[in-house]
DNA sequence: GTCTATACGCGGATAGAC
DNA sequence: GTCTATCCGCGTATAGAC
């Protein structure tokens, strides 16, 4: 055997990096097979060695991208839930999240993919939404809040990204930071 | 000359609004020329004719669905601050909303596409998001507010659209509503 | 396990008939 | 102004060598 036993499943995890960093960069759909596995260092007939189909590449890609986000949020060092939730604002809503995509959040490029993709890609983005909502759900004392909160961060960034103004950028950031703010302030949560 | 004057400036809007809702549906980038020009019953001959590239394409889109929905805003028939919002969080997250992209507004669908998109494209979103912002500013008084739902908005529908579960995607709407609602309680938005 | 080579269809865009 | 026909490149996926 040439390879090493645990190569093939390094080389995976590096597809799966690779791949989703040039996914939420230029778009899933729009990116060929050939420029995932280009950017990785390999051909075409080792991906279909990893992946099934390009469909199973979008399904690990979710899942991977989002285990790393719940990873980020968990090793959040705060436990006061006011410290929790403004370090995430701080560490999200930055102009570097607008201007470099292939380096951040999958929730606001990629879910438009999901929303098209078929039921059991949604699953997996379900699971892993779900786990992610659980942490925001214990630090902030309140399920909705989490959801709303959630949702705004990545719509943020989404609204954000498609603008070409950079002071405009800044300033869609600070408003939803300073409205979150402001909601915390007269509703102080409490958390679990 | 075998066609009227006017049968070309119609089909443009025919083409407009039905390459929207393929868009918002499929994705932009997803879909091919073919597509749109047959689902508006022409050919590509014709999509020439009309515009110079799919590019050009997306421009007019782009500036079209956003018109569109400066309209639906513009004619929320209340003048008080808050009914005029709470019409648009009824009219905006709904069901419906979330199931029916083809039919809803292009922000959650459209704005990732335009974020990888060229300047020009970048520069029409962003004037027609500024009109929407300004009528939102107006209502609510406050121009990061404005900015703050806006995103929350789009947010929500996005990250909604890729769950499954209908349950879930509700339990998301209502979360948004009600944050927003609790919001505009303890800081009551004065129109001028 | 990964490579090269390739099959085959669909992508955007153009030419010329009417 | 729109149609049909077509060019050509890139898309996904597979076959067979190593």
């Amino acid at each position: 055997m040439r390879y090493k036993p645990e190569y093939k499943q390094k080389k995976r995890q590096e597809l799966l990096t690779i791949s989703g960093q040039i996914a939420k960069k230029d778009g899933f759909a729009a990116t060929g097979v050939d420029g995932f596995v280009k950017a990785a260092g390999v051909t075409s007939g080792a991906f279909y060695s990893h992946f099934s189909s390009k469909q199973e590449l979008l399904k690990a890609l979710i899942e991977h991208e989002l285990q790393h986000s719940f990873d980020m949020w968990q090793n959040n060092p705060h436990d006061n839930a006011q410290d929790w939730i403004e370090f995430e604002l701080d560490r999200y809503l930055t102009p570097v999240h607008v201007q470099h995509p292939e380096q951040g959040c999958s929730l606001p490029t990629l879910a438009s993919e999901v929303a098209r993709a078929d039921q059991d890609t949604k699953l997996i983005y379900e699971t892993e939404l779900l786990r992610g909502h659980a942490l925001f759900s214990q630090h902030l004392g309140s399920e909705e809040l989490a959801w709303a909160i959630i949702c705004q961060l990545a719509g943020a960034i989404l609204i954000a990204r498609a603008a070409t103004d950079p002071h405009l950028q800044k300033t869609i950031l600070d408003a939803n930071k300073m409205m979150i703010q402001q909601y915390l302030d007269s509703h102080p949560p409490v958390s679990t």
